[in-house]
DNA sequence: CCTACACTCTGTAGTAGCTACAGAGTCAAG
DNA sequence: CTTGACTCTGTAGCTACTACAGAGTGTAGG
């Protein structure tokens, strides 16, 4: 690694990927997608990336994180990159992202609460009648 | 649609996506994927579907409603098919599934406690700063 | 100078669980 | 005999990655 192919601060995919706890391919993926910018390169079309990268990096990581989808992030991002971001736009999104997280918490809670109490019917034992085997067997609708 | 393609009981997807509420596709890929079986044919070739696909079929789907994924139905499907199921089987495995949605729900958990704790820092206003933005920008380390 | 090794490049395919479509065939009713 | 509703098949699309093959690059050690 010559010092003219990478100017004093950039690095390259591996060294971005240590910094930042994310999977190199998926580095790749980010930008094929449009999600990171497209990195200078050197003659021999390395990637070159410097710490704008890694906050940009960083932000899109966290905001996965906070279960944001990739076109949430997409949003949010044009929003900054255009300086045009208000706090109330930004919570209004992140309201409704907020509301579909309640609506997943409500759905898995359902489940949970279906489950956990027919599991306690279980007597776990060496015969074939099972109460969550009866819950997944819709009885006739007329008996 | 004669009788003689059609036996007494016998109905084809539609009909029988009509009784379970199935998109008729889903059974299509149902039957790739093993986890229904291949419908014996009309002369044409159409399936001829009855009683006990429509059990089949509800089992599925009830499992998929409790979370369940197709590899742990396969699995519990394949107890019953060899009829050597037993309750405490069964229950291991509804364990193990409702370990998995628990925390499934702790995660979705943080992340609404982070978000909602974030939104209401905002100011809603029409300026640039946003604390959810903040929070998805890193401070430096050292800072 | 050569080789070994670590890294990078690209395109592509695989994961889960469907869903949808194109283009062709079938069947019964009007 | 046409219309319309159904069916058939293979295949592609969706989300968000992850992994691999096969080729190229750059550097350190011998």
């Amino acid at each position: 690694m010559t010092s003219d192919h990478l100017s004093r601060t950039g690095f390259r995919r591996a060294a971005l990927g240590r910094r930042t706890g994310c999977n190199i391919e998926t580095i790749r993926y980010y930008e094929n997608i449009g999600m990171m910018p497209d990195p200078p390169r050197t003659a021999a079309g390395y990637r070159v990336y410097d710490e704008t990268h890694v906050s940009r990096l960083r932000f899109i990581l966290r905001a996965r994180q906070l279960g944001f989808s990739i076109e949430e992030i997409r949003g949010l991002l044009g929003l900054v990159d255009s300086g045009s971001q208000t706090c109330a736009e930004v919570k209004e999104r992140t309201e409704r992202h907020l509301a579909d997280v309640r609506a997943r918490i409500a759905d898995l809670a359902r489940i949970e609460r279906v489950l956990s109490e027919t599991v306690t019917k279980c007597s776990g034992e060496n015969v074939p009648e099972c109460p969550v085997l009866e819950a997944l067997t819709p009885r006739p609708v007329l008996a």
